[in-house]
RNA sequence: GGGCCAUUAGCUCAGUUGGUUAGAGCAUCCGCCUUUUAAGCGGAGUGUCGAAGGUUCGAGUCCUUCAUGGCCCA
C-alpha cells in the first residue's frame, strides 16, 4: 500500500499470485480439467444424485466467506451452481487457498452434491483446484456491463456479464443450423468462393482494395457472391449457396458493418417465383422453429411470417402513392424534380434510376412493416436481373421488405449474356460519370454466361439483419460479436510499471 | 459529411444559478463470522472530473477545438 497512486486491481490480484506459488500453487499449471459433470446436470439430476461425488469446473462469480466456511458460486457453459467450503471438511491448508480466490478466477470443484438449509442444491468441496487467475476484475455484477463501447471492444466481458448477449448469439448459431439444414433437404449444396478479387462485382458498392505482393497485384475484398456462385451454376451445381462474409467499404450505422454476413443461392431452372416460394418456407419455418408459430414481435410491431406473403407491385405502388408512372419520368432531370416535388433531399450528382431508388426508399419502404414482397423493380436498377416478358423495362425481381427494412433481394438471373453485356456497358457510362460504387466490366463472367447459363433464380439475404429480427435486436452491433470499431489510441499497458 | 446527446472512483451513477477539501452504492483492503446467496457486522483507502486551450478572483459546471461512443439525418 506504499503506493498513493490510488487503488490497482491489477497488482492486488499479481500479489495474490505470488502468494499462491509461494504456497506451491500455479494457477496456470493445469492443462486439463476433468469435470464429471455440468451445473444444470446437477440441478435437474436432484434428488436422484444427492450425496454422489461431482467434478465441476467454472468461473468464480461470488464469493461469500463465513469465516471457516465459504460459498462460491460457480459459473459454467451450462449455467450457475453454488458450492460450501469448509475447513473442517477440505483441512486447513486447502482451505487456506481461499485466500487467495478472486471473483473471476476459474476453478475446478470435486465435492459432495448436497442441499443447503435454505434449499439450494450445492457441491460440499473436498478438494478446489485452481484452474486460472483473474488478473482483472470483471464488471460490476449489480448492473452488468453498460458501456456499448466496451461492450462491443471487450466482448467478452459482454458475454460473461449480460447473460442476455449470450442468447443473442446462441440464437445466430440456431438460425444458421437451421438454414443450412433446410437448404440441405432442397440438395443445395454449400460452396466456398473467392473473398480476394480482381474485380468485386455483383452489385454497387465501393470495395475495399488490398495487394498481393508475390503477384504485384491489387484485389479487391468481395461485396457480393454473385457472380461467382453464377459461375458454377454453369458448371453444373444446378443447387449451391453460400453463407459468407462479405466488406463494403462505406458508412457504419445501426443497420451497416463494414462487414456482413450474407446467404446467397442459386437454382437452376426455377425462376423468382420459385425463390419466393422457398423465401416463405424458409422464414415461416424459422420462425416456427425459434418460436413455435411463425409470428414474432420485432421492437414492439408483432410480426406475422405464415405464407403466403403479401406482394406489392413497386410500379403501381408508386402510382398510388403519387400518381406518377415509370414513364412520366424519362429523365434524370425529371426525376430531381419528382424528388424535390416529394419533399425528398438528395445528392444531385444522383441519376435517374438512384433518384428512382431513393423515391421508392422513402414512399413505399417504411409502410412495408410485415413481411412484403415487392416486386418488379425497373430493369435500371437491376442490371443483373432477367426482364419482364410483359415490359422489358421492368424485372422478375422482388426484395423482401420486414419492418420497413430489406432483407432479401432476388431475382430470375439475367442469363442473356448480350443483354447481360449492354447492361454492364451502360453501367460503365456511370463509372466515367465517376460514379465509384459501380464496379468494373468483368469480361470473365460475360464468358461464363456465354458459355450457356440454365434459367436460374437467385437469393441475396442479410443474416445479420435476419438474426437481429428474431432477436428483437435494434442495432447489427448486437448481433456481430466483434463489430468493426476504430481502435482505441495507444492505451499505455497497465503492465508497464511491473 | 451535418445536427443533438453522453464521457466524473475499478464498475453503475449523483453533483444545485460557477463558490470551501467532488459524493453514493457495488467492488477492493483490514477485522469478526461454519448453510449463505444483492450474506451480515465494524473499520479503511480510492479521482489528470475524456484531452487541450480559453473566460473568471474562482471551472466537474461557461466558451472553443479535438477524441470516442450513442441517436437522428445525408
Amino acid at each position: 500500500m506504499g503506493e498513493d497512486a490510488g487503488y490497482d486491481p491489477r497488482a492486488v490480484r499479481m500479489e495474490k499470485l505470488a502468494r499462491l506459488r509461494e504456497e506451491g500453487v500455479d494457477p496456470y499449471q493445469p492443462s486439463s480439467y476433468a469435470a464429471t459433470a455440468r451445473s444444470v446436470e446437477i440441478l435437474a439430476g436432484f434428488p436422484q444424485n444427492d450425496g454422489a461425488a461431482v467434478r465441476i469446473a467454472g468461473r468464480v462469480m461470488a464469493v461469500r466467506r463465513h469465516g471457516r466456511a465459504a460459498f462460491i458460486d460457480i459459473r459454467d457453459e451450462s449455467g450457475r451452481i453454488q458450492s460450501h467450503l469448509r475447513e473442517d471438511v477440505m483441512g486447513e491448508r486447502q482451505f487456506r487457498l481461499i485466500d487467495w480466490l478472486d471473483v473471476g478466477d476459474i476453478v475446478g470443484v470435486e465435492g459432495i452434491i448436497f442441499q443447503t438449509r435454505r434449499g439450494e442444491i450445492s457441491v460440499q468441496a473436498q478438494w478446489m483446484t485452481y484452474l486460472s487467475k483473474s488478473l482483472r476484475e470483471l464488471p460490476e455484477k449489480r448492473h452488468g456491463l453498460k458501456d456499448v463501447d466496451l461492450r462491443y471492444r471487450q466482448r467478452y466481458l459482454d458475454l460473461i456479464a449480460n447473460p442476455e448477449v449470450r442468447e443473442v448469439f446462441t440464437t445466430r448459431t440456431r438460425i444458421l443450423d437451421f438454414i443450412r439444414q433446410f437448404l440441405r433437404a432442397r440438395n443445395f449444396m454449400e460452396v466456398e468462393t473467392p473473398v480476394l478479387l480482381p474485380i468485386a462485382g455483383g452489385t454497387e458498392a465501393r470495395p475495399f482494395a488490398t495487394h498481393h505482393n508475390a503477384l504485384d497485384l491489387g484485389l479487391n475484398l468481395r461485396i457480393a457472391l454473385e457472380l461467382h456462385l453464377k459461375r458454377l451454376i454453369v458448371g453444373g451445381f444446378d443447387r449451391v449457396y453460400e453463407i459468407g462474409r462479405v466488406f463494403r467499404n462505406e458508412g457504419i450505422s445501426t443497420r451497416h458493418n463494414p462487414e456482413f454476413t450474407m446467404l446467397e443461392l442459386y437454382q437452376a431452372y426455377t425462376d423468382f417465383e420459385g425463390i419466393m416460394e422457398l423465401v416463405e418456407s424458409l422464414l415461416s419455418g424459422l420462425v416456427s422453429h425459434l418460436f413455435g408459430r411463425p409470428v414474432l414481435t420485432y421492437q414492439g410491431e408483432t410480426l406475422d411470417f405464415s405464407p403466403p406473403f403479401a406482394r406489392v407491385d413497386m410500379g403501381l405502388r408508386l402510382y398510388e402513392k403519387t400518381g406518377v408512372r415509370w414513364q412520366d419520368v424519362a429523365t434524370t432531370a425529371d426525376a430531381q424534380a419528382f424528388a424535390r416535388q416529394l419533399g425528398i433531399a438528395l445528392d444531385a450528382r444522383l441519376d435517374r434510376s438512384q433518384v428512382l431508388d431513393k423515391i421508392v426508399g422513402h414512399v413505399i419502404e417504411p409502410e412495408l412493416v410485415q413481411p412484403t414482397f415487392l416486386w418488379h423493380h425497373p430493369v435500371d436498377i437491376s442490371p443483373l436481373a432477367k426482364r419482364d416478358p410483359a415490359n422489358p423495362q421492368l424485372t422478375e425481381r422482388f426484395e423482401l421488405f420486414v419492418a420497413g427494412r430489406e432483407l432479401a433481394n432476388a431475382f430470375s438471373e439475367l442469363n442473356d449474356p448480350l443483354d447481360q453485356r449492354q447492361r454492364f456497358l451502360s453501367q460503365q457510362q456511370q463509372r466515367l460519370a465517376g460514379n465509384d460504387e459501380v464496379p468494373p466490366l468483368d469480361e470473365d463472367f460475360l464468358a461464363a454466361l456465354e458459355h450457356g447459363m440454365p434459367p436460374t433464380g437467385g437469393l441475396g439475404l442479410g443474416i445479420d439483419r435476419l438474426v437481429m429480427l428474431m432477436t428483437d435486436s435494434p442495432s447489427i452491433r448486437d448481433v456481430i460479436l466483434f463489430p468493426t470499431m476504430r481502435p482505441v489510441p495507444a492505451a499505455s499497458d497497465p503492465g508497464e510499471s511491473d
